[in-house]
DNA sequence: AGCCCGCGTGAAAACGTTTACGTTGGCGCC
DNA sequence: GGCGCCAACGTAAACGTTTTCACGCGGGCT
């Protein structure tokens, strides 16, 4: 037996399809007493509004639509969860669409969003600007993720990178290490060089007679790993080392445990996101921790006001908190874990 | 300016809608200059076909929803990873819903997916037969992941759990270890009971003789510390344990090492996930992997298939393949890492 | 030559909902 | 008591698509 529609009810109220759709939606313009016979109706025949009439009617969707590069690791689990819990609390479903390597992947997968979300929460290397005014419907409200692009035209949302970066080499500098190393990320990448800016920036401040050295990286495990064997083969050993990401800093702590430098008493290190794994490996990794979900419920949040209210101001520079995690890699002095 | 319509287009093309329609979903009856005008007219008026409407008439959203109990860590993430792969093979969006704890929320979600998807991919500890019934038309497609629930009425797709920890005792017990204790997970739940059957039908097949021992857990790493201390508390220490999952290893492990035991010199250990913090600890953690992404790409073109074949054969037995992955906490031999 | 078939096309119904607009009835006010 | 107003409710249009049906027409068959 098909479902039941609003015409089911309506004949089992005894009443008009308006009168249904009023008492349900809530918009009143109807008797208690029919109210109540609409919902016993609608009770008793298991009545469920179809979804796709109601948007058809209605233009909207109450879905938003989230376009992320690829959905690997714990960065994107934590992101869709803060993502997903936000749109729970906003009555939104949650549509998602990952793992699109190309720009010509990710347009197809905006275009064949359009009409199924009332706005796009967008995570992506390749997406641009002018990719955007190409593809999109301006219309359709967007918040960017980590975006290197800025300007009033788009809704924007990063991750403290810089703060981030300024306030662990603050740390490492105050713990007593006169040089300070930086593993860098990827060269293209956003994130990466806003923590090299951070890096620079707080050696300036806070070091501006030591030497900066900047050894090459890729975010991943094994390009932390050759780094770490690149800076031990220099002539001049840093005290510290900041790796980019975490994985690095792993990769980085593996070189110096086979090449018998002891962490933190040699050097020290220290890296950033705060994967579960800094915790595990021995010595626990120093890290900074950004609340990764919190960003994502940001970022909602955000979305769902444009969508609620268009045509608002331009962005505000919303950023999630982040802390310094202290832990074994540091040296220094300790202050409690914060967990 | 509202988006294109299909009108504009049979208008731009001089041309009805019907043809529109027909150019543009491929279904012949149109000469090859008219779709070729059609194409161009479409093109030039960048007409995107409204989602809900086409809904609407067809009754088909191409989009399966997926609920989940949370996606907190690494677990989720793979799997939601392999989900996402597959749907974007199989031309499928993805509606996903997690976080729900109680079964009434459960409930809602389910409920407010109605009309939103063609099929639901459900993985709940809370989700039984019986809630089944009552809350989903029997007429959507449902695939049920990791459940307990059996028989012919639903399509149940399982991890391996049985076999994994067969394959992982008997691996022990020919390393050389005599005895194998077992850490089990929380008593309710069916990976963890599946995964102490498995132990014990192991146990009686290749080491009759053995004593079986069982200590309680919860799946968490705290339980798996407590669990550590119990079993060193005990008369007799087993030379080897399995714990039902890689949390409790890791936090086993942690109340070996503060105990001066070592690892797996005096005692192996093992887990069950494998878990990328299982490759971090030291020593590097044995245990069981399964293809947690094939997992999910199993689930969701078993999905597919059912929505696009409704009315088919019972469930086949559908499970993706694990391998024992053999690290430096069980001592005896050790095989290539397959990574 | 007449007939029928099939192909290309158009008109219109249908999907289920919301909402603008009538229509009714009851009630207060003069 | 009549007039008008408001609340409650019904009617119907509209959303954008697919799909069924009918129509015209050209050509191959008998």
């Amino acid at each position: 037996m098909a479902a039941a529609t609003i015409k089911d009810v309506a004949r089992e109220a005894r009443v008009s399809v308006a009168s249904v759709s009023r008492a349900l939606n809530g918009g009143g313009g109807v008797t208690a007493a029919t109210s109540a016979r609409i919902h016993a109706a609608a009770e008793r025949l298991q009545y469920i509004p179809h979804a796709a009439a109601r948007m058809l009617i209605t233009r909207r969707t109450h879905t938003i639509g989230a376009l992320l590069p690829d959905l690997y690791g714990e960065f994107f689990s934590e992101l869709i969860r803060g993502i997903d819990l936000a749109a729970r609390a906003c009555g939104l479903h949650l549509l998602v669409s990952s793992s699109h390597g190309g720009a010509a992947e990710a347009a197809a997968a905006v275009r064949s969003m359009q009409g199924r979300v009332d706005g796009l929460l967008i995570l992506s290397e390749r997406v641009d600007a002018t990719f955007l005014r190409a593809n999109l419907p301006k219309a359709l409200p967007v918040v960017l993720l980590n975006s290197a692009v800025s300007g009033p035209a788009f809704h924007v949302l990063n991750i403290d990178n810089h703060g981030g970066a300024v306030a662990m080499v603050r740390h490492l500098l105050q713990a007593g290490h006169r040089s300070v190393a930086l593993i860098a990320g990827p060269p293209g990448n956003f994130d990466a060089s806003e923590r090299e800016r951070g890096y620079r920036e707080a050696m300036a401040k806070h070091a501006p007679r030591a030497a900066l050295t900047v050894v090459a990286g890729d975010f991943t495990e094994e390009s932390g790993y050759r780094a770490g064997h690149e800076l031990l083969a220099r002539a001049r050993r840093p005290r510290a080392v900041f790796a980019a990401n975490d994985m690095m800093a792993v990769g980085c702590l593996a070189a110096f445990k086979d090449a018998g430098v002891r962490v933190p008493e040699d050097i020290a290190l220290a890296g950033f996101d705060d994967i579960p794994i800094a915790r595990y490996v021995t010595p626990a990794l120093t890290t900074v921790r950004v609340r990764i979900a919190d960003f994502g419920r940001l970022a909602l949040e955000r979305l769902a006001d444009v969508v609620e209210h268009p045509g608002q101001e331009s962005p505000s520079a919303d950023t999630p908190g982040f802390e310094i995690v202290v832990r074994d890699t540091c040296g220094g002095t300790r202050p409690e874990e914060n967990s």
